[in-house]
DNA sequence: GTAACCAGTATCATGTAGTATACCAGTAAT
DNA sequence: ATTACTGGTATACTACATGATACTGGTTAC
């Protein structure tokens, strides 16, 4: 029950460190819904900075989780666009939202269940 | 593809906001493993101060996810123990884990696949 | 020429999560 | 009586993530 503890602490916070901050969440399903360009992405998002969009973008691209193509037409027009790994987050992501359904029913309506 | 969607990133954020702080997880992970009173808890997570401990206890006992006991012998002992929706949060942190392994190869290595 | 789009960058301000450190009341052992 | 344990609380500070706002350089349209 420890050994490779370690191991899997570091991955966990691997993960969470991903997708630790506020707009990571909401970026990723906006990508993943269709949204390629920078103004498109950020219209797509209430309430995002182009900044924190700038900055998040950076490092998930930096990660390799968005690919960033810049096609030189005129006017220069930049897509971005989710990788396989990105799309393979969709299983945490399902099964966050899974328990945070339950996770609602506990802490709202107190614990029937044992 | 949207409908729901709206409800689908609220329980989404209720579980990010669940796990946000650096502690959530070592505490439930040291819980889970077995550890049940307080100082045991706080030497069994390296760094964490008792003040960070104790207000997360105080936010996990309120969701439910801790069962808080006190026993009134003599000298008093209190009891933390994890709830089975605490327990059910396994899933979640296995899928996290499995990721976070894959995550990091991509990362590091570079991408090979697709 | 000026207004409106694109894809961003730069600078400064702020809030909150987390840290550091000390302390309290009670019990027990030496 | 002093040291060390228990389960915590109180106060002060700090750093980092985010927010607000303005700006850049290029293109297109009127």
């Amino acid at each position: 029950m420890a050994r490779n503890q370690q191991q899997e602490l570091k991955a966990l916070q691997d993960t969470l460190y991903f997708i630790g901050g506020k707009w990571r969440i909401p970026i990723i399903n906006s990508i993943c819904n269709g949204n390629r360009r920078f103004r498109e992405i950020e219209r797509s998002i209430p309430g995002i900075t182009t900044r924190m969009l700038s900055k998040e973008l950076k490092e998930m691209e930096q990660s390799k989780l968005l690919k960033r193509t810049v096609y030189d037409e005129t006017p220069v027009l930049v897509e971005y666009a989710p990788t396989e790994h990105c799309r393979s987050f969709g299983k945490v992501i399902a099964e966050m939202i899974r328990w945070g359904k339950g996770h609602r029913e506990v802490v709202i309506r107190g614990n029937k269940a044992k």
